[in-house]
DNA sequence: TTGTTTATCCTGTAAAAACAGGATATTTTT
DNA sequence: AAAAATATCCTGTTTTTACAGGATAAACAA
């Protein structure tokens, strides 16, 4: 029997590479593909397939979030993330959601049918690039940031002062102050400036 | 006579989906890929194409620089900009760099076909989307920024604060200060966390 | 159970940024 | 030639951050 796998990715090139590559395999069959999240979820009410690549940037709905989602309603499917950002925190994030793993849109053929026939047994499956940027990343890289952290960074990016974030937090302006201490002296950053650039450029906001 | 193209992106999914989309067309004759800036230079040393779709993130170099020593090279060359990314600085970036057209990666079959057949006949073309995007941000959306506001914004960005932003370009701390206040307005931001927010979001970064 | 992390709160000082409201000279565009 | 844009500089005041150096309580892990 073969594997059958769905694509969800909003780049038509892609969807046309990955069709190509595939044609020639016996063992998968691809099913369908979706551009968006919605038509995605609507293709899975009418149809199961074995293995889903999904891309992380869709134009509705972020991958991540489409995973978990997918992950809650069809435990089944074998989700495997696609993308052409290797950054740590989106790979993980994937993870964390139910991924079983991660394709970089850099991939070769063989990478990619490995991937396909690892995650149809349930196996782990992570692209050469990717396994090493999340390794080296693990040690030193991006800071791991609490909830709360998490919350304080957005609402600074947002513009709002430690009186206001205060406020909306229901906690005192000092506390407030504390957060903003210790992101600054996890992400290394001098002043506010570099705290957002470096939060940005690495997936936090 | 059939057109000559040649694909230069570091997304092996890509290339086989341009491959794909191409296969059955007569009149277009794909000629070879590079995955990096250095082979294609290398490549275009022995052959010339019509036509060179170029990706903008490149693993050695930017496609955006990579387009502008093209042109200076081989004038004859026409360059279309390919991208997931559609933002303006990269579509004016590209065509500032003498790129005749940007193609997104969304696009489909009869895009990307009309695409090659108007930058082979030297004519400009843009993707849909593209097009879209520029002519709504021309109007309102990302600032236009002095040459002077730009290296301010990345030097506050670097973590620096007015004073050494003054000593580093020769001018003084008010003036500096004076750039901070305009780029403030420019981007309609409260404080440097908005500032350095919409900046990096917005390829200013 | 002990240690660590997390979240909370406090006081005080110094530095920096944000805000207001100017001015002048040089380009560039119309 | 006149208008607009750009880059430069100034004096203040108020607000906000950054920095130093704490403390406490709860949750969690070893």
């Amino acid at each position: 029997m073969s594997i059958k796998v769905f694509i969800v990715d909003d780049h038509y090139l892609v969807i046309e590479g990955i069709r190509s590559l595939l044609q020639n395999e016996p063992d998968i069959e691809l099913t369908g593909h979706a551009m968006n999240a919605t038509s995605c979820l609507a293709y899975l009410q009418r149809a199961q397939p074995d293995v889903i690549l999904m891309d992380i940037g869709l134009p509705d709905k972020s991958g991540i979030d489409l995973c978990h989602e997918v992950k809650a309603k069809y435990p089944a499917i074998q989700v495997l993330g696609l993308s052409t950002f290797n950054q740590k925190s989106y790979i993980t994030k994937m993870i964390e959601n139910g991924a079983c793993g991660y394709l970089l849109k850099n991939a070769g053929r063989a990478e990619l049918i490995k991937g396909i026939t690892m995650a149809a047994g349930r196996k782990s499956f992570l692209s050469h690039e990717a396994a090493i940027t999340l390794r080296n990343n693990t040690r030193s890289g991006q800071p791991v940031l609490t909830h709360r952290e998490k919350e304080v960074l957005e609402l600074i990016a947002a513009g709002f002062t430690n009186q206001e974030i205060a406020d909306k937090l229901f906690i005192s302006c000092t506390t407030v102050d504390t957060h903003r201490k210790n992101l600054l002296q996890k992400f290394d950053a001098k002043n506010v400036a570099v705290l957002i650039n470096l939060a940005s450029k690495n997936g936090f906001l």
